[in-house]
RNA sequence: GGAGGCGUGCCGGAGUGGUUGAACGGGUCAGUUUCGAAAACUGAUAAGCCAGAAAUGGUUUCGAGGGUUCGAAUCCUUCCGCCUCCGCCA
């Protein structure tokens, strides 16, 4: 949600901001402002009659006041019914605005995205490498069969060494967290009521993309940070207690109807995985700095694996609506040639808190929105399947990352029984 | 699943239709006092919105929504949350 101060002062350059990832066509303005207007026109007219009212009610009034005091209530009836029908159509308007693009971000759709940096060098293979699916299936580390069978396309059963090594990765992505004692770690639950996927930024927009509970209006989680946005939402903290800095661990789910199935094999693009997901709510002038942080937390739980990977900064039609900035690490997937979101660090500056109302009081005691920044740090899904392509051997084994091997009893090598 | 109770400010807790944004107590902050502190005393201490350059004024909010009324924290109603007892399951 945008401040609509900021459109009210300054309608030209939020308007030019805005432009970088909307089209001209889908950005009116001049209608929220208009409907702001009015709204205020009505609300001042309102609240005077109001005050008339209030004057007439400290004292038991007399008869024909009485009279009077009812035509009065029945006008500001009219008045209220008229201001809510207003305000309906300004808040879905003004709440479909996405965030400002910070001013490093460049405009335009993915195909600007730049990549800022590479870790690693691109892996070559002397034979013909396999896919993951491949790999995993002769390994015996995933059934994908009998998991379609039992849940459908799109979801996978971790067997074995698979379930271990997914673990695995799990206990590497929260001992690496725990060394930073300042974040503290979360297990939230995985569903979450409609408010609060508001919130989140999710609804009303990937309403579809979300599993919904039939009888309660309650949704599984797409990501922890659903629920980490929410954890303090309507709440005003102390400027001391900031930054709050949160890890939180969930199952993740996503309908992902339609979406992309058939070139993204296996478990890149499944309807559950498994995500440790950083979270922060810093004041306002900390809100980059963190985001700094964020980014290179991310980056060494890539790293600390020899994943190949780029670093790249999203244009603005690529960020997701709620965020100023994202830059994404993408590692290479060998058999699909290309490279695939693991984390996304973003900072959604005070939207999502506006949305949430989660304040601070400043030095001067006056109550201002945080900042809210979030991070995979990691997902499991596609690193799992990175390193089975990046790590495979000729005789179809897989080395297990060294950082991995102490999780794992000691296993070097994934190898077929 | 059955029966009952409850939801008020940072916290505890009054308040059952008329200057109640809310008694009283605690906390916190500031001041007085003190070499300093404690104690005591004095004062301050919610948020949103609207108008205004500001001072300030208005308005809304007592779990959330709707209703009754000239007037609602107080009455009715729906929803949400919490608690207790019984049953059921682990």
């Amino acid at each position: 949600m945008l401040d609509i101060k900021l459109l009210q002062d300054d309608k030209k350059s939020v308007e030019a901001a805005l432009l970088k990832r909307v089209d001209k066509k889908n950005l009116d303005l001049n209608s929220i402002i208009r409907l702001d207007k009015e709204r205020r026109a009505i609300l001042t007219k309102k609240e005077a009659l109001q005050a008339k009212r209030n004057e007439a009610s400290k004292t038991k009034p007399d008869k024909e006041t009485v009279e009077v005091m009812k035509a009065l209530g029945s006008e500001i009836k009219n008045l209220d019914k008229e201001l809510t029908e207003i305000e309906a159509e300004y808040n879905s308007r003004l709440a479909a605005l996405p965030n400002i693009p910070a001013n490093d971000v460049v405009a335009g759709g993915k195909k600007n995205n730049k990549i800022l940096d590479s870790f690693a060098e691109q892996p070559k293979f002397d034979f013909k490498p396999k896919d993951h699916v491949e790999l995993a299936t002769n390994l015996e580390l995933i059934d994908y069969k009998r998991s379609a069978k039992m849940s459908g396309s799109g979801f996978w059963t971790y067997i074995g060494n698979g379930a271990l090594l997914e673990w695995a990765l799990l206990n590497y992505f929260i001992d690496y967290h725990r060394n930073h004692s300042e974040y503290e770690f979360m297990i939230p639950p995985y569903l979450l009521n409609q408010e609060s996927a508001f919130i989140s930024g999710h609804l009303p927009k990937f309403k579809e993309d979300l599993y919904w509970t039939e009888e309660e209006k309650i949704c599984l989680n797409a990501t922890s940070e659903m629920m980490l946005g929410n954890f303090h939402a309507g709440e005003i903290l102390a400027k001391d207690e900031l930054p709050k800095k949160y890890y939180a661990f969930s199952t993740c789910f996503r309908r992902e109807s339609g979406a992309y199935r058939t070139e993204e094999r296996g478990m890149i693009r499944g309807h559950q995985f498994n995500k440790i997901e950083m979270f922060h709510l810093t004041v306002p002038e900390d809100s980059w700095t963190s985001f700094d942080e964020l980014v290179k937390y991310a980056q060494e739980l890539v790293e600390g694996l020899d994943l190949h990977y780029n670093t790249v900064q999203l244009a603005a039609g690529d960020t997701g609506t709620a965020m100023a900035k994202t830059i994404d690490l993408e590692v290479w997937i060998p058999s699909m040639n290309t490279y695939k979101e693991v984390s996304s660090i973003s900072n959604a500056l005070d939207y999502q808190a506006r949305r949430g109302n989660i304040r601070f009081k400043d030095k001067d005691s006056k109550n201002q929105f945080v900042h809210t920044l979030n991070a995979s740090g990691l997902a499991t899904s596609r690193i799992f399947p990175a390193i089975l392509e990046q790590n495979q051997q000729s005789d179809g084994s897989v080395k297990v990352p060294k950082k991995l091997q102490q999780y794992m009893g000691g296993l070097k090598v994934l190898m077929q029984k």
